[in-house]
RNA sequence: GGGCUCGUAGCCGAGUCUGGAUUAAGGCGCUGGCCUUCGGAGCCGGAGACCGGGGGUUCAAAUCCCCUCGAGCCCGCCA
């Protein structure tokens, strides 16, 4: 017998025969959900439900009688994987699983299942669209965005193995004024050819002309505020201003040659920022020469971030170009439509959106999740000179990824909340209402290092490129000491998965919602929790398989007794209720944690009890089994959280 | 000022949505063993938390509700 997911089958078994007995007995109470919980100790059996609780207060009872009662009245004829039940604690009813039985149809579920076990297929297969990533194209990636690649491919990847069509998008943001601000300093010196990899160089330029500029700015609005004495602004320009001085000295400090060239460029100008405004416009509409420098530019650093999202092996099927939205007037065209509706009005020269208005007009409050006094925010839509703003856009854009998909998950950090807020509510003003429904932010908090928070504007971050660098290279190290006599290319090749898969695994291990702060041992842990130990103990696996060198012919699953087998063949049947929980709810920390854990009880087993040298043959049969089957699911959880499953390291 | 999120041992962190069994995982670090026969990136053991604080609901609360403190983020004609 198979079961693609051999844990469901017991449960099932156990609800049903609870059910009955329920029925039989107390008919009439109102007993909604027996829920079956898996108790603390084995000794609890692996089942476990607290109905008699809840009974026992509505009968006015003892929960112990009442569970005695009721395991009594079980229709033992009926049991299969069920061995045994009984009362106990203050009332708890305790299945216990049929170890033979349960044993062999899991291992055997598994191993005939392969690479397909555990993966159960949803039966309403949708087309998700998955936007991730969609980093800026004006700096490389640095540690704390890579936190969104990490989880986006995991999260599609776990979509699609729930059967659903998945389409992995990028959107590509060469739009608004931060591109002009790039291309306006990169002009300014003349264009120059890369001498490194094209992001790392575009990104210096970008730092230091925004930071330029804004000094610029903030000194001129500092002036401004003086000569009208608007002294209560004064304070926070000049905190501002400091921020901003103490950066670009950093930034002098690092790139010398560089600051000094392009202050020198720039204090040209006696107006930059109205260059990079007219840049911003004239790209905006599609002009040519705008075209030529931004899109040129755009694509420059987009190329060094595809090599460094092809180093991690992240992958995508589209990758959109927010300017191509604008240039096909897909943007005009829900403006216009926006602008029918009774929440979008000018106010001096620009065009508002009135978000609050829209939330009462359809009742949203409580669906969107807001409190009744929490009053939203209006959202800009246009300049006063005419330029959209990125929440704009993206209206336009989400609309375009609804043509496509029936549901699109933005994976974005949680900073942008309100923004993903004013984007559903703009899809119900414009009677999208059931796009709105089918919207979801996956919002994941900030990755800072210890004592700030990075910042691509500023400069100081950690690029992603650095910290796979030097994992690759911790790795090399590890390899080198503890497998001397391996070929360089083969040292190389493991350094290389090893590392990469540390970095992965670290990113995606934490649940999203924490906070992370970066440090290098988070990342160059080689040890217990780690994509390293997982790793090993799949490789161990597969040794052991190879060393056997015979198929297990004839497996006596009734020989696995010890403790130690039956929790490993427990937690491998649990594997499909896990990778559906983690697809369903999106938490691909789910997986990581599970792989962990069965790598940890693999590991115990491994050092406790023998496999090859077993006797009888029947029982090495059983075991050897057992270990393939671990292999296998170590490597299917591996490969859904997008690390290489080796059969050496 | 308003809103969102996080707060579990020296550090990192699971569990919180879906409340359950006086043993609240696991890792790092500290510490005592195994010095390896299927690979030690390993295994076994010890010390260490009553879950930010305070109330409440419940037979049962780290988990739900209220209040409060601390940290981060957001509230831009930036994206």
């Amino acid at each position: 017998m198979v079961s693609e997911n051999p844990f469901a089958e017991f449960r099932l078994e156990c609800q049903n025969s609870l059910e009955g007995s329920l029925q039989k007995l107390f008919s009439e109470t109102q007993i909604t959900r027996l829920s079956l919980e898996r108790p603390p100790n084995p000794e609890f059996g692996q089942l476990a439900s607290s109905l008699c609780f809840e009974l026992a207060k509505q009968l006015n009872e003892n929960p112990l009688t009442l569970a005695k009662r009721l395991v009594e009245a079980l229709n033992k004829s009926k049991f299969s994987l069920i061995e045994h039940v009984d009362a106990a604690g203050g009332g708890y009813i305790n299945f216990h699983v049929d170890f033979p039985k349960f044993s062999s149809i899991t291992i055997e579920s598994v191993r005939h299942l392969d690479i397909e076990y555990g993966l159960v297929k949803t039966d309403k297969p949708l087309k998700i669209i998955v936007e991730h990533t969609s980093a800026n194209p004006l700096h490389p990636m640095h540690i704390g965005q890579a936190r969104n690649p990490m989880l986006g491919d995991a999260i599609a990847q776990l979509l699609k193995s729930r059967g659903h069509n998945v389409y992995r998008h990028f959107y590509v943001d060469d739009v608004g004024r931060q591109s002009a601000v790039l291309a306006y300093g990169y002009k300014k010196l003349g264009r120059p050819k890369p001498d490194e990899k094209p992001d790392h160089f575009l990104g210096k330029i970008y730092t230091i002309t925004s930071c330029l500029i804004e000094i610029k700015r903030l000194k001129r609005e500092l002036e401004r505020a003086k000569a009208v004495s608007a002294t209560e602004e004064i304070p926070n320009l000049n905190k501002e201003l400091d921020d901003w001085m103490s950066a670009a000295a950093e930034l002098k400090e690092k790139h010398p040659n560089l600051f000094e060239e392009l202050l020198e460029r720039i204090t040209e100008d006696e107006d930059p920022e109205k260059k990079i405004n007219e840049l911003n416009k004239a790209y905006e509409a599609g002009h040519e020469r705008a075209k030529q420098l931004i899109r040129g530019v755009s694509e420059l650093c987009l190329q060094g971030l595809k090599q460094t999202l092809n180093r991690a092996e992240v992958s995508y099927d589209s990758w959109d170009w927010e300017s191509e939205l604008a240039w096909t007037s897909r943007v005009q065209t829900v403006l216009e439509k926006l602008k029918k509706t009774p929440y979008v009005f000018p106010l001096g020269g620009i065009l508002e959106f009135d978000a609050e208005k829209a939330v009462q007009q359809f009742d949203l409050k409580k669906k969107l999740g807001l409190r009744e006094s929490y009053e939203v925010p209006s959202l800009t839509l246009i300049r006063a000179d005419g330029t959209t703003l990125y929440p704009t856009r993206d209206i336009a854009y989400t609309l375009w990824k609804f043509e496509r998909a029936e549901k699109v998950i933005n994976v974005i950090g949680m900073e942008q909340k309100l923004a993903q807020l004013h984007l559903k509510i703009a899809l119900h003003a414009l009677g999208y209402g059931n796009y709105a429904d089918n919207l979801i932010h996956f919002a994941y908090n900030l990755v800072s290092l210890p004592g700030y928070t990075m910042s691509s504007r500023t400069g100081r971050y950690i690029k992603f490129d650095e910290v796979m660098d030097e994992a690759v290279k911790r790795a090399y190290e590890e390899v080198s000491k503890r497998s001397p006599q391996l070929s360089e290319e083969q040292k190389q090749e493991i350094a290389n998965f090893v590392g990469m898969g540390a970095v992965r695994y670290a990113l995606v291990e934490v649940d999203p919602s924490k906070p992370v702060v970066f440090t290098w041992d988070r990342v160059l842990n080689f040890e217990t929790n780690s994509a390293p130990y997982i790793q090993y103990s799949h490789a161990r696996a597969c040794s052991i398989l190879r060393k056997a060198a015979r198929k297990p012919e004839k497996p006596a699953y009734n020989l696995l007794k010890e403790k130690l087998e039956h929790e490993i063949i427990l937690t491998i049947s649990s594997f499909p209720d896990i990778f559906i929980e983690a697809a369903e709810l999106l938490k691909p920390n789910l997986i990581a944690d599970f792989a962990n854990v069965l790598a940890d009880k693999f590991n115990t087993f491994y050092n406790a009890l023998p496999v090859i040298k077993a006797k009888p043959q029947g029982l090495s049969d059983a075991r050897l089994a057992l270990v393939d089957a671990v292999r296998i699911v170590l490597r299917n959880t591996l490969n859904l959280i997008g690390i290489v499953a080796p059969e050496r390291m």
